[in-house]
DNA sequence: ACCTGAACACCGTTCAAGT
DNA sequence: ACCTGAACACCGTTCAAGT
């Protein structure tokens, strides 16, 4: 009675577990892009309903934080550099690249943060690296904070579709700033707007590691 | 034949401006949170549809930024301390204020940065701060980013709704970390999750600062 | 326990047609 | 030029009913 269609039109349904969604996910990331990736997109994909999801995955913040884990497995911790601060600032580099891929990824990041293997796993890397430069354990602790936030922050600056008019707007509001009215921002103009944003990125992490260095904690 | 109704049933519908669409946004903002200040309900709080609205801002993301810069003119700039780098200090802390009433347009703003009057006021007086400091004027300028940048990034970062379980999350991973595969996150476990937040926060501002006069620009 | 279809309660944005 | 209603193309999440 059961039509051979019913069992053998596609390749057999897979049962779902958390670890298939996740993949799933990761799968509509990077061909579709964050847009794209709703639960009810993911839910076609996976060839179920939306409802279905939610037995894996509390909301769609969790399922951000969960495919953010996955792509931090990326993250280069192995860097061959000397110092212990050219290490700890190549893989925060490392870091900020995969997040530059998926901004609003790195969006969501900052408010549902993963609390996954690989981001614990980054985590423990960079207090390594601090302990290395002998930053006291407890600088280091908050420190770390401070940096994954700059990475995840500069990267979500980017999420931005029209990214030019965005710019030209504080680009204009900048260069139309009379000397009268602020005056400190008009003698900064130049500098304002100046430096590729890897010489930024480069020395705010820099900026960043003396700051801990120096700050003893309250 | 003019029904009298149709003349005076409402205090007279104003006229649609910018101003008066930013206006009825903040409004909204304030009595119904962010979540409900969409493009929809503030059309039919200014009993009009919402495709009038996109006359006079491009889209939500931008309204967004409009209504930031408004809130900024709550910002005190002129605080009472002594030396610069506490006053500082204090208005970044009064910034972080403002942005922590309304976490959800923190995380906005990372994005669509505001590029209005009182914005640019923030700048110009972040800037006045560091040169009185004597801060060499292009790390000033880098500088003013970062600071700007953690202060939103930390207000985002509680735009979580559910914040009490999130954090579970990230404390149970941390306390479960085995000292085998992860020992610098084992080893600093009390650290990681130590302070209030208006000390870590008081914290990260003086470490930056630090950071910012300490770090020529390349 | 897991899975589902359908429903609830919304969104942003565009566009042709009006004034 | 500005304003509008209606339409287009979606969302996240819940829930009763099934297995």
């Amino acid at each position: 009675m059961t039509s051979p269609r019913s069992r053998r039109e596609r390749p057999a349904k897979p049962a779902l577990t958390r670890a298939g969604i996740i993949d799933a996910a990761v799968a509509v990331l990077r061909a579709e892009g964050l847009a794209k990736l709703t639960m009810r997109r993911l839910a076609q994909e996976l060839d179920t309903g939306a409802a279905s999801l939610y037995v894996y995955v509390r909301n769609t913040a969790a399922l951000h934080a969960a495919v953010l884990d996955e792509l931090l497995g990326e993250v280069d911790l192995d860097t061959k550099n000397t110092g212990w601060a050219e290490r700890l600032e190549a893989v925060l580099t490392s870091y900020a690249a995969v997040l530059f891929r998926y901004p609003g990824l790195a969006q969501s990041a900052l408010v549902a943060r993963p609390s996954g293997e690989n981001y614990l796993r980054l985590v423990d890397t960079l207090l390594g690296l601090l302990a290395e430069g002998d930053v006291p354990r407890d600088q280091a602790a908050w420190g770390v904070d401070l940096l994954l936030q700059h990475a995840t922050a500069t990267a979500a600056e980017h999420a931005d579709e029209r990214p030019d008019e965005e710019w030209q707007a504080v680009f204009t509001a900048v260069r139309d700033a009379s000397p009268d009215t602020h005056p400190h921002l008009a003698a900064a103009r130049a500098e304002l707007v100046s430096g590729a944003p890897e010489e930024r990125l480069s020395w705010a992490f820099r900026a960043l590691i003396a700051g801990i260095v120096h700050t003893p904690n309250p």
